[in-house]
DNA sequence: ACCTGAACACCGTTCAAGT
DNA sequence: ACCTGAACACCGTTCAAGT
């Protein structure tokens, strides 16, 4: 288990402790950075104080000492992989597909770290990670001509989409089997047997459903980006409309 | 505490058991209706298959003759709550208000029990009473002239963003202290002190969230339903833009 | 068929005691 | 100042035993 790679970047006042050649000292950084690790492997609901402490080789009640709980403890693993999201630089010319390619950076962030989504999604982010985060999503913004009222509702409406979505991915994804590997085979086996019990219900009670059974499951063919990808161009085209409106 | 009130509906192929006049006979629907009074109560922190079962006057492991785990007792909470929900008539000449009304509606029922949101969020409904929700919706959005394609895929989009605002709401109304009292003054006092960190900010690296200091917080006057009726807006221009589309 | 007590294998967190 | 073992007060779930 390579516990090593992955350097620690350096934190705002690093606390070097120079003279201390001890083997690996404790601190939150390494704390996060193992429940990171933890929770990439075998997702959030195998995460505990004791499996974390184990890792770093010690004891449970050491962690106490640098971290206050177990969710400030997942407050610094979310805000550690939000330093990997990249903000597009700001397009006047084209800002919607700005927009766009921001959510589609985030949503791959939170993809390639398991149940990240749903830890993010309990949580309101302020680390010092998600804070550039915010001002170069602003500077986009702010690209726009949107009004200010507009560019400050906006922020909160992307990430949490993209933090709900991706975490629904998830369900889906995990809903076959709930080993580590759910395949996309896994999902289209379970949008064929919803489509298939949709079809099936009463004509009288539920026409609706019946006639929109394919539509409502891609046929069984459920493509995770083709659904990000029409809620991003709502989410967009709105924006637009009220753009256009607020210039008139 | 009155645990007799909300008359359980009649189930589909009811369990009636005729001749047994037992005191209160266990099943799956009345360890529903006790989690739920539970989770109104203190939130799903403190629910417990102890506590569901200490409330019906029984052990932790009798309940499992009834309901194969916790996770599948949140699933019919969650179906039980969503019995709550009005789906507007459908309104050809006005649809993009009767999504809007539905999404407004949905969002007052998940208020009004605590915790929901958040379990809801981490499903993917097809209890009988998410069933006759869905098929309305549907109804609803087929008088759009929407394509079907569209229709599809925008109640996932309509019901996963009212989860997911609800139980962000849930979550700064409860930031100041944890008790089930959070009040608006809270939120306010929360988005006070967040507008004045963000205008502290040091300019040459922040100056966008310096100067959207006050639009981020609503100027420490949140109104989550103005941030609500935002995203409706959004949604529905956005919605409405792609219908534009399809008729050219 | 349904219900039960007791047990299993865990939790997060605290705290007195050590260095 | 930091770390530790042991304990506290819980968990969800299983299972042999009862009726």
């Amino acid at each position: 288990m390579p516990d090593d790679e992955r350097p620690v970047p350096p934190r705002l006042q690093g606390r070097s402790r120079a003279g201390r050649s001890s083997r690996r000292t404790l601190s939150a950084e390494l704390i996060a950075e193992a429940a990171l690790a933890l929770i990439d492997e075998d997702g959030v609901e195998a995460l505990s104080m004791r499996r974390v402490a184990e890792r770093l080789g010690t004891g449970a009640a050491s962690l106490y000492a640098h971290v206050a709980s177990k969710e400030e403890l997942l407050d610094l693993v979310v805000d550690r992989v939000m330093a990997e999201v990249q903000v597009p630089a700001p397009d006047a010319a084209d800002w919607g597909e700005t927009v766009k390619q921001l959510m589609r950076n985030h949503r791959a962030v939170l993809r390639a770290h398991r149940d990240i989504a749903r830890i993010a999604l309990a949580r309101i982010p302020t680390g010092p990670n998600a804070l550039p985060v915010l001002e170069q999503t602003l500077a986009l913004l702010r690209a726009s001509g949107l009004s200010d009222r507009v560019v400050g509702l906006a922020p909160d409406l992307m990430a949490l989409y993209v933090d709900a979505v991706t975490f629904e991915e998830t369900l889906f994804e995990g809903s076959q089997h709930p080993g580590p590997e759910a395949t996309l085979e896994d999902v289209q086996a379970f949008a064929r047997e919803l489509r298939d019990f949709f079809a099936a219900l009463p004509e009288d009670r539920y026409p609706n459903l019946r006639a929109m059974a394919a539509p409502l499951t891609s046929d069984g063919n459920v493509d995770p980006d083709e659904r990000f990808e029409f809620a991003l161009d709502v989410i967009v085209r709105g924006l637009q409309a009220i753009a256009a409106d607020e210039r008139a």
